[in-house]
Parts: structure tokens; C-alpha cells; sequence
DNA sequence: AATATTATTTAGGCTTACCTAAATCGGTAG
DNA sequence: CTACCGATTTAGGTAAGCCTAAATAATATT
């Protein structure tokens, strides 16, 4: 059936679709055709007709050209960070105020995004005090749309000896989040390299409030990001 | 975009007929086409289709003959009472914990109610405390999908004379919360009829907290269910 | 009973968002 | 430079849900 709400006129697809180009073009490469497919679990051929459709919406939502993937524009990115701003704050608010687990709310929060009026919205944040983080770590788009800056690296980033503080876990890879509660990692956790082997490039972590060693493969270690102990030390300097 | 959630397979759609079609029975008789249509507004031709459909769903729904309107069958029923336990949960969760007034949230909860988890709504219940009946007065299914009984009769069955507590309102006609709201009605409020003209059956009511007269129409009339002094005092006389 | 009104259904279409199968493009391996 | 492979696009369908216009049935009016 064909529902729009929140967003605007956005139908609750293309608020799928362009938070997920969103994410997909953080690197700063634009997002290709597969990589929204296996995202959104849908076929290439479904993602190639939405994005021309986007493209040639009145206000486009992405930019695109033919086998070079999408990025989003102006309005796109804007219609991007209103989907994540809803579910990073009711991931928030589900943790909060229901008990939810940090690893339990990602999809409940995905259902619900779509359904909030900015009404609920605004009522929402008010009633966190306005949280500047969701429970993965993730910074939540203030109501004007801006994107909290982050310093945060991935943890695949650091080298052996070095320690660090984990910000925040992207909640996307399955599985990842009860992996690290199981090994006791959580936001906030200080941890430091152990080693690092170069053949398969796994990496042993000490988790210091455990006392405990943990060893991570890549595809982990590139979803946990990290503020190393230094920076954090220098204070601002890496402002830039 | 097709959209299934919550209620196992049932669309948003779909879910929106049961409960239209539940609440437009609760009289006795079936919903005729017309009726669901503008409830939903939708075009009665939209609705026969759906009720067809329905009717012959792998199980139906709902029973329905041509031109003899339509009535919830088993699975149809418990369907319904599944949305309206969500949508009233949710009403009454928005007023708890986002401080929306009761004659604000009704729209709100329409648009959640096709995005709650089993596991959601099991925690929204909880955290109330397993609510029976929502901030308009109107009883909440039980987990088991058991509607609570309720005894209150309309406004308008009451004599001159009787007095009565303001039990539940029925928030579906448009601007009938707030203009309550303006004479100073809630649920619990206790009126007294002080006359009904026969001629334009405008009824008079004397609102005590408020010590003060006001009148409404049968528009109003029909929607606010109270329950009489007398059966209260006489505690479980009325019991059937 | 005949006509008018209203309610309902049928018929034919549209949009959104999917899918599969069959091209086609572009880059890498020989 | 050419063949191949994976990524992408085109083509042709499907399913939901809605709509309008026209046909038909039930009810009301005279």
C-alpha cells in the first residue's frame, strides 16, 4: 500500500532509500547500485528504477548518472538526515524509557521511523534533553538537520599498543552488536591493541574495566569506531 | 509501497478496515459500504473491492454478502482488536510519558499503530502498568485480545434530572475533544441533565467541578459515554 | 405501480514498488 | 586487443490499493 507521512510526501521507500545512500556515500564515494541492492534487500534492477526516479523527482533527491552510482543532493541529504534523526532518537528513547538493549532497538526503531510526526519528534527529544548520541554511539542530526561532527576512527584504524575509547558501532552488520556485549564491550569501553596479525588481520583487544582479551575479526573491527587515547588527551586539537 | 508489520501479514490497509469494521458493528448491525468508506475516506467502490477480498482471504476476515454490508468473522475480530489494543496503548502512552493531551493524540497513535512489535506493545503495557482503558476512557484489549467490558450509555439515553460520571469519549468525530475540552468535560467529570428540548433534542448538562450550565447537541451527544449515579451506587446491579 | 434517490457493485485505469530474465557496459586477464 | 565476468540496465510482469464512470439494486416518494 502507499503511505506518506513524516517525512513529507516521501513514501516510506524512498526514506529507505535515501537513508541508506546516506550511509553508503559517508566514505565519500558515491553509493553503487549493489551496494543499495544488498542493503535494502532488493534486487539491482529494483534499485536502478528508483534511482532514476529520484534523480528526476521535481525536487531530485539524489544526483545520477548511469553505472557511476548515486549521491545525494541538497534535498536528499536533508530528507536523509530527517529518517535518522527519527530513528536514532526513538532507538534513544526505546532504551531509555522502556528498558530496551542497546542491541534490541535498531529494528524497532526502523519500523517506527516512518510514523513519526515532528510533533512526536520534537517531543521526543525534549523529553531526553535533547541527546546529542543514540545508545550505538551514533550522532543524532540536531532538528535543523545538522550532522554532529565525529572523530571517532575505526578501531581496524588503530596500532598494536594503542589505547582508546569506543564511541560508537554501526548498527548494521548483523550480529556485531550481541557479539561485543557477549565480549563485553559497550560505548564508553577502554580498550588497547594488543596485536595485530598481519595474515589475517585480526585484532586482539584488551578490554580493561574486564580485564579481559578479546580478539575481533575485520569484519567487526571496521564497524567499532574508536577516540584514541591521545587525542582525547590533546583535547581539540584534531578539530580539523 | 507495501507495507507488512506488526499484526503478522496484515497491511496497513487491511488493518484499517478491521477496526473501522469493528467499531461500526459494535452496534449489532453489519458496516455498510458507505459507512467504512467514509471512515476511511475512500471511495465506496474501493471498499466493496476490499471487502471481497477480504471475505475471501485464506481466512476470512470477514463475512459479507453483497449489498448486506460486512461483519468481522473470528480471525477478522481478534485482527481488530489487535490494532485498537496498539493504538490505544499508544494513546495513552504519548499522554503518560510526552505529556500529549488527550484530545491530541488520536492521530498520532493511527499512524504508530501499524509499526508495534508484539515485544513493544508488551512494553509499553507493562511500563502503564496494564492500562484498561486509554486517556479517552475507551477500554484497552487485554494481551489475550479479550475486550473489557463496559457500562456506560450515551448521553443522550439519559433523562432530565440524572446525574451521571463522564466515562469515555469516543475520539473519532472530528473537534468533538477539544469542544469538551472548551466546556470544562473530562472523563470522570460528573453531570447532572438539566433539561433536554424535545424539539431540537439539545441537551443542557450542569458540569459540577465547574459549577456551570452548558448545552449540547446530539452530535455530542451520542460520542460521550457516562455511566449514571444510580447503577454506581447500586455497584453491580447492572452486571447484564 | 412508476419514478426518483441512494447505495452498491462492475469495469477499466493508475501508481508504487517490487521481481525475473535478458541485454549491455566496462574493466581486467590473457 | 579481445574475451570474459561482474555490475548495471532494460523489458516485461505482478500485487496492492486506490480512483472514476457507468450499471444495477434497493429504497423512498408520489
Amino acid at each position: 500500500m502507499v503511505h506518506k507521512t513524516a517525512a513529507r510526501t516521501l513514501t516510506f521507500s524512498i526514506q529507505d532509500y535515501v537513508k541508506s545512500i546516506y550511509d553508503l556515500t559517508a566514505a565519500g564515494k558515491p553509493a553503487t547500485t549493489t551496494a543499495i541492492a544488498r542493503r535494502l534487500n532488493v534486487s539491482p534492477a529494483s534499485v536502478t528504477g528508483m534511482l532514476q526516479k529520484l534523480a528526476s523527482a521535481k525536487p531530485p533527491l539524489v544526483s545520477y548518472k548511469k553505472r557511476q552510482g548515486a549521491r545525494l543532493t541538497e534535498s536528499g541529504e536533508r530528507a536523509a538526515l530527517e529518517v535518522i534523526r527519527h530513528h536514532r532518537l526513538l532507538e534513544t528513547w526505546l532504551v531509555h524509557t522502556l528498558g530496551y538493549s542497546w542491541d534490541d532497538v535498531h529494528g524497532e526503531a526502523e519500523r517506527l521511523e516512518h510514523a513519526l510526526s515532528e510533533e512526536l519528534e520534537a517531543r521526543i527529544s525534549r523529553a531526553l534533553g535533547n541527546p546529542a548520541r543514540d545508545p550505538h554511539g551514533e550522532p543524532i542530526p540536531t532538528s535543523e538537520l545538522v550532522m554532529p561532527r565525529d572523530e571517532s576512527v575505526p578501531l581496524s584504524a588503530l596500532r598494536a599498543g594503542q589505547e582508546a575509547i569506543v564511541r560508537r558501532v554501526q548498527p548494521h552488520a548483523t550480529g556485531a552488536l550481541p557479539r561485543l556485549m557477549s565480549m563485553g564491550i559497550q560505548i564508553g569501553s577502554r580498550v588497547k591493541v594488543i596485536g595485530i596479525s598481519s595474515y589475517d588481520r585480526l585484532t586482539t583487544l584488551r578490554v580493561q574495566s574486564k580485564r579481559r582479551n578479546v580478539t575481533l575479526g575485520p569484519a567487526l573491527t571496521g564497524q567499532v569506531y574508536v577516540e584514541t587515547i591521545d587525542s582525547k588527551i590533546k583535547g581539540t586539537r584534531a578539530r580539523e
